[in-house]
DNA sequence: GGTGAAACTTGGGACAG
DNA sequence: CTGTCCCAAGTTTCACC
């Protein structure tokens, strides 16, 4: 299985990395039960190895400005390869979409979207999302409110899973 | 408009957390352009007044066994406010479902789940998303390859916003 | 907003199990 | 290849202007 090569020191490192992005190296040493030197050599293992991919403040999006957050579920009319990674490469390139994920089923992308309010979403509907080629179907929905927006992953599930294997 | 009692120092030093919020408070000065005291007060302050919510490192799911990702659009049969929270409440408890979103439209909630595989989220999914009360239907889209992932807010866009309406 | 100084943290080197 | 101990350089964070 895959995260089974890192040991529990390393998970419970990257759990707390999760939890708390600036920790101190001291402090995550203390948490993890190991001394400064030795943790800070596992989390630059950890970086390069690609296991934490960055680390981010999580900024509120509302208070900013961004206002609104809608869900657009797009359908293409090819999906040929590299029909899909010209959508994908279009999407990367949109700033007011922050995910782009290709699914399986009846639409071929979901995007996570934000703006300052409905008009600028709906400008960036109409006249970037819906006018680029090989798009057929766009459905969109509008977040009414946010119920659970948790980060990262849920290392509980990681640990039980490793237990009950082992 | 929300974000403009920040000055532009503010919304710096918000846009640099954002993209690598383990900076040093010494290299966010340099970058923001003023000194380390003043700027370390400002960070204070932002997360204080809640403007920043919190620091996370950004783990690879994938490298750690989760292999799957899947959205879930659910359907409620009472869309009442007492019953709306009580669905909340549930998708709060459960570890797999990493974000829960109430939409308009056809749908209510939208899920994004991960798991360790297809069989664990099989296992969720008829074990305890479709067994919930209230629970009318159930629509999964697995995620076959993520094309974008931006944590965050695209402050480019606030910036350009800023700079037209004034 | 800046300055200076004390306390703390980082990250390297030497070394032990 | 782990870990611990120690130390210099750099960072945080205080009081004060």
């Amino acid at each position: 299985m895959a995260g089974a090569r890192l040991d529990p020191i390393d998970r419970k490192i990257l759990a707390e990395l999760q939890a708390d992005g600036r920790m101190t190296n001291v402090e995550l040493a203390k948490r993890v039960g190991i001394s400064a030197p030795p943790c800070l050599r596992r989390v630059r293992t950890l970086e390069d190895a690609g296991l934490i991919k960055g680390y981010h403040a999580d900024v509120d999006a509302r208070e900013l400005g961004f206002e609104v957050q809608v869900f657009a579920m797009v359908g293409l009319a090819s999906q040929a390869e590299s029909d899909l990674s010209a959508f994908e490469e279009r999407c990367r390139a949109w700033p007011l979409v922050r995910e782009c994920h290709m699914l399986n089923g009846e639409v071929d992308f979901i995007l996570k979207c934000v703006a300052p309010d409905l008009s600028s979403f709906q400008s960036f509907l109409t006249g970037h999302l819906l006018t680029t080629p090989n798009v057929a179907s766009v459905k969109t929905s509008l977040v009414i409110r946010g119920a659970k927006d948790d980060p990262g992953v849920p290392f509980d599930v990681l640990e039980a899973r490793l237990q009950t294997s082992a």
